[in-house]
DNA sequence: CATGTATTATGACGACTGGTCTACATATTT
DNA sequence: AAATATGTAGACCAGTCGTCATAATACATG
Protein backbone atom coordinates (compact mmCIF):
# COMPACT_ATOMS: atom_id res chain seq x y z
CA UNK A 1 0.00 0.00 0.00
CA UNK A 2 2.90 2.39 0.75
CA UNK A 3 4.55 1.30 -2.09
CA UNK A 4 1.65 1.89 -4.30
CA UNK A 5 1.28 5.75 -3.31
CA UNK A 6 5.12 6.25 -3.88
CA UNK A 7 4.96 4.82 -7.35
CA UNK A 8 1.54 6.79 -8.03
CA UNK A 9 3.78 9.92 -7.14
CA UNK A 10 6.46 9.15 -9.39
CA UNK A 11 3.94 9.12 -11.92
CA UNK A 12 2.85 12.36 -11.02
CA UNK A 13 5.95 13.08 -11.03
CA UNK A 14 6.52 12.87 -14.36
CA UNK A 15 3.29 14.12 -15.47
CA UNK A 16 3.64 17.13 -14.05
CA UNK A 17 6.80 18.04 -14.91
CA UNK A 18 6.03 17.19 -18.05
CA UNK A 19 3.28 19.75 -17.98
CA UNK A 20 5.48 22.80 -16.45
CA UNK A 21 7.98 22.11 -19.25
CA UNK A 22 5.50 21.75 -22.07
CA UNK A 23 3.45 25.33 -20.98
CA UNK A 24 6.88 27.26 -20.21
CA UNK A 25 9.01 25.55 -23.43
CA UNK A 26 6.34 24.32 -25.44
CA UNK A 27 6.03 20.45 -26.61
CA UNK A 28 8.40 20.10 -29.65
CA UNK A 29 10.81 22.00 -27.79
CA UNK A 30 11.17 19.89 -24.24
CA UNK A 31 12.68 16.60 -24.12
CA UNK A 32 12.61 13.33 -22.81
CA UNK A 33 16.00 14.41 -20.96
CA UNK A 34 14.31 17.21 -19.68
CA UNK A 35 11.61 15.90 -18.04
CA UNK A 36 13.50 13.43 -16.25
CA UNK A 37 16.01 15.49 -15.15
CA UNK A 38 12.88 17.69 -13.59
CA UNK A 39 11.34 14.69 -12.15
CA UNK A 40 14.37 13.02 -10.98
CA UNK A 41 12.74 9.72 -13.24
CA UNK A 42 14.84 7.29 -14.84
CA UNK A 43 14.70 7.06 -18.51
CA UNK A 44 13.12 3.44 -18.69
CA UNK A 45 10.97 4.62 -15.53
CA UNK A 46 9.13 7.00 -18.28
CA UNK A 47 8.36 4.00 -20.57
CA UNK A 48 6.96 1.84 -17.87
CA UNK A 49 4.60 4.60 -17.71
CA UNK A 50 3.76 5.45 -20.66
CA UNK A 51 4.17 2.73 -23.25
CA UNK A 52 2.94 5.32 -25.51
CA UNK A 53 6.02 7.48 -25.09
CA UNK A 54 6.31 11.10 -25.41
CA UNK A 55 2.65 11.69 -27.07
CA UNK A 56 1.06 9.92 -24.46
CA UNK A 57 2.63 11.99 -21.42
CA UNK A 58 1.87 14.80 -23.53
CA UNK A 59 -1.51 13.80 -23.64
CA UNK A 60 -1.52 12.80 -19.79
CA UNK A 61 0.22 16.21 -18.92
CA UNK A 62 -2.89 17.99 -21.07
CA UNK A 63 -5.21 15.93 -18.94
CA UNK A 64 -3.57 17.04 -15.63
CA UNK A 65 -3.29 20.64 -16.12
CA UNK A 66 -6.42 21.26 -17.84
CA UNK A 67 -7.96 19.35 -14.95
CA UNK A 68 -6.48 21.68 -12.35
CA UNK A 69 -7.62 24.53 -14.24
CA UNK A 70 -11.07 23.23 -14.52
CA UNK A 71 -10.74 22.94 -10.46
CA UNK A 72 -9.98 26.25 -10.21
CA UNK A 73 -12.92 27.11 -12.67
CA UNK A 74 -15.68 25.42 -10.53
CA UNK A 75 -14.37 26.47 -7.06
CA UNK A 76 -14.30 30.28 -8.22
CA UNK A 77 -17.97 29.75 -10.34
CA UNK A 78 -18.84 28.64 -6.89
CA UNK A 79 -17.64 31.88 -4.94
CA UNK A 80 -18.38 34.30 -7.59
CA UNK A 81 -21.57 36.74 -7.81
CA UNK A 82 -22.46 35.76 -10.91
CA UNK A 83 -20.37 35.40 -14.52
CA UNK A 84 -19.18 39.18 -14.19
CA UNK A 85 -17.82 38.56 -11.05
CA UNK A 86 -16.26 35.48 -12.17
CA UNK A 87 -14.35 36.89 -14.86
CA UNK A 88 -13.10 39.91 -12.51
CA UNK A 89 -12.07 37.22 -10.05
CA UNK A 90 -10.64 34.77 -12.91
CA UNK A 91 -8.77 37.63 -14.71
CA UNK A 92 -7.23 39.03 -10.97
CA UNK A 93 -6.06 35.38 -10.42
CA UNK A 94 -4.22 35.19 -13.89
CA UNK A 95 -2.45 38.64 -13.57
CA UNK A 96 -0.59 37.44 -10.59
CA UNK A 97 0.31 34.07 -11.77
CA UNK A 98 1.82 35.69 -14.89
CA UNK A 99 3.27 38.26 -13.23
CA UNK A 100 4.85 36.03 -10.83
CA UNK A 101 6.48 34.16 -13.47
CA UNK A 102 7.50 37.11 -15.22
CA UNK A 103 5.02 36.26 -18.22
CA UNK A 104 6.72 32.77 -18.79
CA UNK A 105 3.62 30.60 -17.46
CA UNK A 106 0.44 30.92 -19.94
CA UNK A 107 -1.90 28.28 -20.78
CA UNK A 108 -0.62 25.02 -19.63
CA UNK A 109 -2.60 23.68 -22.46
CA UNK A 110 -2.41 26.03 -25.47
CA UNK A 111 0.71 25.62 -26.78
CA UNK A 112 0.97 21.46 -26.44
CA UNK A 113 -2.26 21.59 -28.47
CA UNK A 114 -1.29 24.21 -30.90
CA UNK A 115 1.78 22.40 -31.68
CA UNK A 116 0.29 18.81 -31.98
CA UNK A 117 -3.39 19.04 -33.69
CA UNK A 118 -4.11 17.48 -35.61
CA UNK A 119 -0.98 15.53 -35.65
CA UNK A 120 -1.71 13.61 -32.29
CA UNK A 121 -5.65 12.37 -32.23
CA UNK A 122 -4.64 11.61 -28.36
CA UNK A 123 -3.52 14.87 -27.63
CA UNK A 124 -6.17 16.20 -29.48
CA UNK A 125 -8.51 14.81 -28.18
CA UNK A 126 -7.61 15.66 -24.09
CA UNK A 127 -7.99 18.86 -25.10
CA UNK A 128 -11.10 18.87 -26.85
CA UNK A 129 -11.87 16.99 -23.56
CA UNK A 130 -10.69 20.02 -21.33
CA UNK A 131 -12.01 22.86 -23.49
CA UNK A 132 -15.25 21.08 -23.49
CA UNK A 133 -15.50 20.60 -19.33
CA UNK A 134 -14.26 24.45 -19.24
CA UNK A 135 -16.87 25.47 -21.75
CA UNK A 136 -19.68 23.23 -19.17
CA UNK A 137 -18.85 25.60 -16.27
CA UNK A 138 -19.03 28.96 -17.91
CA UNK A 139 -22.24 27.65 -19.30
CA UNK A 140 -23.84 26.16 -15.72
CA UNK A 141 -22.48 30.01 -14.81
CA UNK A 142 -24.64 31.49 -17.11
CA UNK A 143 -27.60 29.57 -17.01
CA UNK A 144 -27.64 30.28 -12.88
CA UNK A 145 -27.52 33.68 -13.90
CA UNK A 146 -30.40 33.36 -16.05
CA UNK A 147 -29.38 33.95 -19.45
CA UNK A 148 -31.54 32.40 -21.97
CA UNK A 149 -30.90 28.46 -23.11
CA UNK A 150 -30.41 29.61 -26.64
CA UNK A 151 -27.25 32.24 -26.54
CA UNK A 152 -25.95 30.14 -23.56
CA UNK A 153 -23.50 27.76 -25.35
CA UNK A 154 -22.18 30.72 -27.87
CA UNK A 155 -21.54 32.83 -25.16
CA UNK A 156 -19.98 30.24 -23.12
CA UNK A 157 -17.72 29.23 -26.07
CA UNK A 158 -16.55 33.30 -26.74
CA UNK A 159 -15.92 33.60 -22.57
CA UNK A 160 -12.81 30.62 -22.91
CA UNK A 161 -11.99 32.17 -26.46
CA UNK A 162 -11.35 35.61 -24.95
CA UNK A 163 -10.10 34.51 -21.83
CA UNK A 164 -7.11 31.79 -23.80
CA UNK A 165 -6.40 34.92 -26.34
CA UNK A 166 -5.97 37.82 -24.04
CA UNK A 167 -3.82 35.00 -22.11
CA UNK A 168 -1.61 34.71 -25.21
CA UNK A 169 -1.19 38.26 -25.91
CA UNK A 170 -0.20 39.30 -22.36
CA UNK A 171 2.35 36.61 -22.67
CA UNK A 172 4.15 37.93 -25.85
CA UNK A 173 3.36 41.91 -24.72
CA UNK A 174 4.86 41.07 -21.30
CA UNK A 175 1.71 43.12 -20.08
CA UNK A 176 -1.25 42.52 -17.91
CA UNK A 177 -3.03 44.79 -19.96
CA UNK A 178 -4.83 42.48 -22.70
CA UNK A 179 -6.19 40.52 -19.81
CA UNK A 180 -7.48 43.42 -18.44
CA UNK A 181 -8.89 44.82 -21.44
CA UNK A 182 -10.51 41.56 -22.32
CA UNK A 183 -11.87 40.89 -18.92
CA UNK A 184 -13.83 44.15 -19.37
CA UNK A 185 -15.21 44.36 -22.94
CA UNK A 186 -16.36 40.38 -21.86
CA UNK A 187 -17.97 42.28 -18.87
CA UNK A 188 -20.00 45.10 -20.77
CA UNK A 189 -20.99 42.03 -23.31
CA UNK A 190 -22.41 40.08 -20.43
CA UNK A 191 -24.38 43.07 -19.75
CA UNK A 192 -26.26 42.91 -22.86
CA UNK A 193 -28.59 40.34 -21.17
CA UNK A 194 -28.68 42.13 -18.07
CA UNK A 195 -30.47 45.44 -19.99
CA UNK A 196 -32.77 42.91 -22.18
CA UNK A 197 -34.08 41.64 -19.21
CA UNK A 198 -34.32 44.84 -17.57
CA UNK A 199 -36.17 46.21 -20.98
CA UNK A 200 -38.43 42.75 -21.28
CA UNK B 1 18.72 43.13 -62.04
CA UNK B 2 17.68 39.92 -63.16
CA UNK B 3 20.06 38.10 -60.48
CA UNK B 4 18.80 40.58 -58.03
CA UNK B 5 14.92 39.73 -58.40
CA UNK B 6 16.27 36.07 -58.35
CA UNK B 7 17.68 36.30 -54.91
CA UNK B 8 15.27 38.40 -53.42
CA UNK B 9 12.82 35.51 -54.54
CA UNK B 10 15.04 33.26 -53.08
CA UNK B 11 15.34 34.82 -49.58
CA UNK B 12 11.16 35.12 -49.65
CA UNK B 13 10.68 31.70 -50.62
CA UNK B 14 12.70 30.39 -47.05
CA UNK B 15 10.64 32.96 -45.40
CA UNK B 16 7.37 31.59 -46.38
CA UNK B 17 8.54 28.23 -46.32
CA UNK B 18 9.30 28.38 -42.87
CA UNK B 19 6.46 30.70 -41.95
CA UNK B 20 4.05 27.36 -43.45
CA UNK B 21 5.82 25.20 -41.58
CA UNK B 22 6.33 27.22 -38.44
CA UNK B 23 2.21 27.49 -38.89
CA UNK B 24 1.23 23.93 -38.82
CA UNK B 25 3.94 22.17 -36.84
CA UNK B 26 5.28 24.85 -34.57
CA UNK B 27 8.59 26.48 -34.06
CA UNK B 28 10.75 23.57 -32.61
CA UNK B 29 8.82 21.19 -34.21
CA UNK B 30 10.37 22.39 -37.49
CA UNK B 31 13.80 21.89 -38.28
CA UNK B 32 15.80 23.84 -40.29
CA UNK B 33 15.68 20.32 -42.94
CA UNK B 34 12.27 20.60 -43.36
CA UNK B 35 12.30 24.52 -44.45
CA UNK B 36 15.59 23.81 -46.98
CA UNK B 37 13.62 21.41 -48.41
CA UNK B 38 10.48 22.78 -48.58
CA UNK B 39 12.40 25.95 -50.09
CA UNK B 40 14.28 24.09 -52.11
CA UNK B 41 17.53 26.08 -51.06
CA UNK B 42 20.75 24.74 -49.53
CA UNK B 43 22.01 24.31 -46.29
CA UNK B 44 24.59 27.55 -46.42
CA UNK B 45 21.85 29.72 -48.10
CA UNK B 46 19.99 30.15 -45.45
CA UNK B 47 23.13 31.25 -43.21
CA UNK B 48 23.79 33.80 -45.59
CA UNK B 49 20.14 35.68 -45.71
CA UNK B 50 20.28 34.69 -42.03
CA UNK B 51 23.27 35.06 -40.34
CA UNK B 52 20.87 34.80 -36.61
CA UNK B 53 20.25 31.54 -37.32
CA UNK B 54 16.78 30.33 -36.76
CA UNK B 55 15.88 32.90 -34.57
CA UNK B 56 16.03 35.26 -37.12
CA UNK B 57 14.13 33.14 -39.76
CA UNK B 58 11.41 32.68 -37.23
CA UNK B 59 11.40 36.60 -36.40
CA UNK B 60 11.33 36.86 -40.24
CA UNK B 61 8.63 34.96 -40.46
CA UNK B 62 6.47 36.18 -38.17
CA UNK B 63 6.71 39.64 -39.52
CA UNK B 64 6.27 38.25 -42.89
CA UNK B 65 2.83 36.14 -42.13
CA UNK B 66 1.66 38.91 -39.70
CA UNK B 67 2.17 41.53 -41.99
CA UNK B 68 -0.14 39.73 -44.56
CA UNK B 69 -2.98 39.10 -41.97
CA UNK B 70 -2.67 43.28 -41.62
CA UNK B 71 -3.22 43.49 -45.29
CA UNK B 72 -5.92 41.67 -45.01
CA UNK B 73 -7.84 43.26 -42.08
CA UNK B 74 -6.93 47.10 -43.36
CA UNK B 75 -8.65 45.93 -46.83
CA UNK B 76 -11.87 43.93 -45.18
CA UNK B 77 -12.36 46.99 -42.32
CA UNK B 78 -12.41 49.19 -45.87
CA UNK B 79 -14.99 46.75 -48.02
CA UNK B 80 -16.74 46.31 -44.49
CA UNK B 81 -20.02 48.18 -43.36
CA UNK B 82 -18.92 48.64 -39.84
CA UNK B 83 -17.12 46.23 -37.27
CA UNK B 84 -19.87 43.70 -36.81
CA UNK B 85 -19.41 43.39 -40.42
CA UNK B 86 -16.02 43.11 -40.70
CA UNK B 87 -15.98 40.08 -37.86
CA UNK B 88 -19.03 38.37 -40.00
CA UNK B 89 -16.70 38.32 -43.53
CA UNK B 90 -13.16 38.04 -41.29
CA UNK B 91 -14.77 34.71 -39.71
CA UNK B 92 -16.25 33.83 -42.66
CA UNK B 93 -12.72 33.96 -43.97
CA UNK B 94 -11.07 32.09 -41.45
CA UNK B 95 -13.17 29.43 -41.69
CA UNK B 96 -12.87 28.38 -45.18
CA UNK B 97 -9.51 28.91 -44.74
CA UNK B 98 -9.58 26.30 -42.10
CA UNK B 99 -11.43 23.73 -43.75
CA UNK B 100 -9.47 23.83 -46.83
CA UNK B 101 -6.69 22.90 -44.80
CA UNK B 102 -8.40 20.68 -42.80
CA UNK B 103 -7.66 22.56 -39.57
CA UNK B 104 -4.46 22.46 -39.97
CA UNK B 105 -3.55 25.94 -40.44
CA UNK B 106 -4.52 28.44 -37.78
CA UNK B 107 -2.87 31.76 -36.68
CA UNK B 108 0.69 31.62 -38.51
CA UNK B 109 2.19 33.46 -36.00
CA UNK B 110 0.82 32.02 -32.20
CA UNK B 111 2.40 28.92 -31.82
CA UNK B 112 5.36 30.56 -32.70
CA UNK B 113 4.94 33.04 -30.20
CA UNK B 114 3.72 30.89 -27.22
CA UNK B 115 6.98 28.96 -27.65
CA UNK B 116 9.58 31.41 -28.03
CA UNK B 117 8.54 33.56 -25.57
CA UNK B 118 9.57 35.86 -23.57
CA UNK B 119 13.19 33.77 -24.70
CA UNK B 120 13.74 35.21 -27.61
CA UNK B 121 13.89 38.60 -28.01
CA UNK B 122 13.81 39.03 -31.89
CA UNK B 123 10.44 37.06 -32.07
CA UNK B 124 8.67 38.33 -28.99
CA UNK B 125 9.52 42.13 -30.45
CA UNK B 126 8.22 40.95 -33.94
CA UNK B 127 4.91 39.45 -32.42
CA UNK B 128 4.36 42.58 -30.34
CA UNK B 129 4.64 44.50 -33.53
CA UNK B 130 2.15 42.80 -35.43
CA UNK B 131 -0.88 42.50 -32.63
CA UNK B 132 -0.48 46.42 -32.47
CA UNK B 133 -0.80 46.29 -36.00
CA UNK B 134 -3.82 44.27 -35.34
CA UNK B 135 -5.69 46.48 -32.78
CA UNK B 136 -4.57 49.41 -34.94
CA UNK B 137 -6.72 48.77 -37.37
CA UNK B 138 -9.44 47.48 -35.08
CA UNK B 139 -9.98 50.79 -33.23
CA UNK B 140 -9.87 52.57 -36.28
CA UNK B 141 -12.61 50.96 -37.53
CA UNK B 142 -14.36 50.90 -33.88
CA UNK B 143 -13.51 54.97 -33.88
CA UNK B 144 -14.89 55.03 -37.54
CA UNK B 145 -18.19 53.52 -36.28
CA UNK B 146 -18.92 56.25 -33.31
CA UNK B 147 -17.63 54.17 -30.24
CA UNK B 148 -16.41 56.85 -27.57
CA UNK B 149 -12.21 57.09 -27.36
CA UNK B 150 -12.19 55.81 -23.77
CA UNK B 151 -13.56 52.19 -24.95
CA UNK B 152 -12.32 51.60 -28.16
CA UNK B 153 -8.15 50.62 -27.04
CA UNK B 154 -9.85 47.58 -24.66
CA UNK B 155 -13.07 46.38 -27.50
CA UNK B 156 -9.95 46.25 -29.91
CA UNK B 157 -8.19 43.95 -27.63
CA UNK B 158 -10.98 41.86 -26.89
CA UNK B 159 -12.09 41.12 -30.47
CA UNK B 160 -8.26 40.54 -31.41
CA UNK B 161 -8.12 38.05 -28.41
CA UNK B 162 -11.59 36.49 -29.14
CA UNK B 163 -10.81 35.80 -32.54
CA UNK B 164 -7.47 34.39 -31.50
CA UNK B 165 -8.76 32.08 -29.19
CA UNK B 166 -11.70 30.93 -31.08
CA UNK B 167 -9.34 29.82 -33.71
CA UNK B 168 -7.31 27.98 -31.45
CA UNK B 169 -10.30 26.23 -30.20
CA UNK B 170 -11.74 25.87 -33.33
CA UNK B 171 -8.64 23.43 -34.64
CA UNK B 172 -8.43 21.75 -31.32
CA UNK B 173 -12.03 20.64 -32.12
CA UNK B 174 -11.71 20.14 -35.24
CA UNK B 175 -14.95 22.53 -35.70
CA UNK B 176 -15.93 26.13 -37.48
CA UNK B 177 -18.52 26.45 -34.62
CA UNK B 178 -15.76 27.84 -31.52
CA UNK B 179 -15.34 30.94 -34.39
CA UNK B 180 -19.28 31.40 -35.18
CA UNK B 181 -20.18 31.09 -31.83
CA UNK B 182 -17.40 33.77 -30.66
CA UNK B 183 -18.03 35.88 -33.74
CA UNK B 184 -21.50 36.00 -32.63
CA UNK B 185 -20.93 37.00 -29.02
CA UNK B 186 -18.66 39.43 -30.24
CA UNK B 187 -21.86 41.26 -32.82
CA UNK B 188 -23.73 41.30 -29.15
CA UNK B 189 -20.57 42.57 -27.04
CA UNK B 190 -20.61 45.82 -30.85
CA UNK B 191 -24.02 46.08 -29.92
CA UNK B 192 -23.77 47.60 -26.63
CA UNK B 193 -22.92 50.67 -28.12
CA UNK B 194 -25.80 50.74 -30.75
CA UNK B 195 -27.93 50.52 -27.64
CA UNK B 196 -25.76 52.98 -25.44
CA UNK B 197 -25.95 55.70 -29.02
CA UNK B 198 -29.39 55.16 -29.08
CA UNK B 199 -30.60 55.44 -25.46
CA UNK B 200 -28.28 58.74 -25.23
C1' DC C 1 8.58 -17.56 7.01
C1' DA C 2 10.33 -18.70 2.48
C1' DT C 3 9.73 -18.64 -2.32
C1' DG C 4 8.20 -17.30 -6.82
C1' DT C 5 5.97 -13.93 -9.62
C1' DA C 6 4.65 -9.16 -10.80
C1' DT C 7 5.69 -4.81 -10.66
C1' DT C 8 8.86 -1.03 -10.76
C1' DA C 9 13.45 1.17 -11.52
C1' DT C 10 17.68 1.71 -14.15
C1' DG C 11 21.01 3.63 -17.53
C1' DA C 12 23.65 2.30 -21.57
C1' DC C 13 22.91 1.82 -26.51
C1' DG C 14 21.60 2.96 -31.50
C1' DA C 15 19.66 5.16 -35.31
C1' DC C 16 18.76 9.51 -36.33
C1' DT C 17 17.99 14.72 -36.52
C1' DG C 18 19.10 19.23 -34.44
C1' DG C 19 21.37 23.77 -35.53
C1' DT C 20 25.85 25.74 -36.75
C1' DC C 21 30.02 26.53 -39.16
C1' DT C 22 33.70 26.30 -42.61
C1' DA C 23 35.44 25.76 -47.27
C1' DC C 24 34.50 26.16 -51.89
C1' DA C 25 31.94 27.47 -56.44
C1' DT C 26 29.40 30.66 -59.09
C1' DA C 27 27.45 35.14 -60.39
C1' DT C 28 27.36 40.50 -60.51
C1' DT C 29 29.28 44.79 -60.13
C1' DT C 30 32.97 48.12 -60.28
C1' DA D 1 40.16 41.70 -63.67
C1' DA D 2 39.42 42.38 -58.98
C1' DA D 3 36.23 42.50 -55.53
C1' DT D 4 32.05 41.69 -53.63
C1' DA D 5 27.82 39.29 -53.24
C1' DT D 6 25.40 35.05 -53.58
C1' DG D 7 24.72 29.92 -53.78
C1' DT D 8 26.28 25.01 -52.57
C1' DA D 9 27.92 21.02 -50.16
C1' DG D 10 29.12 18.62 -46.42
C1' DA D 11 31.39 17.93 -41.71
C1' DC D 12 30.44 18.44 -36.99
C1' DC D 13 28.83 17.28 -32.26
C1' DA D 14 25.37 17.68 -29.18
C1' DG D 15 21.02 16.28 -28.60
C1' DT D 16 16.54 13.59 -30.07
C1' DC D 17 13.40 9.53 -29.02
C1' DG D 18 12.78 4.86 -28.30
C1' DT D 19 14.45 -0.09 -26.99
C1' DC D 20 16.53 -3.29 -24.26
C1' DA D 21 18.60 -6.47 -20.80
C1' DT D 22 19.11 -6.27 -16.23
C1' DA D 23 18.60 -5.17 -11.17
C1' DA D 24 15.82 -4.06 -7.25
C1' DT D 25 11.70 -4.08 -4.87
C1' DA D 26 6.73 -5.46 -3.45
C1' DC D 27 3.20 -8.78 -3.24
C1' DA D 28 0.79 -13.30 -3.02
C1' DT D 29 1.14 -17.87 -2.38
C1' DG D 30 2.30 -22.34 -0.07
Amino acid sequence: MAQRQKTRQQRDNLVWAAAKLFRRQGYSGTGLRDILAASGAARGSLYHYFPGGKEQIGAAAVNAAGGLVTETFVELARQADGPADFLHRYSDLLVRWLEASKFRDGCPITTTLLETTPESAAISAAGRAVFADWRGVMADMLRRDGWPASRVPATATAIIAGLEGALLMARVQGSARPIHDTAQALCDLLETNQSRQTRA
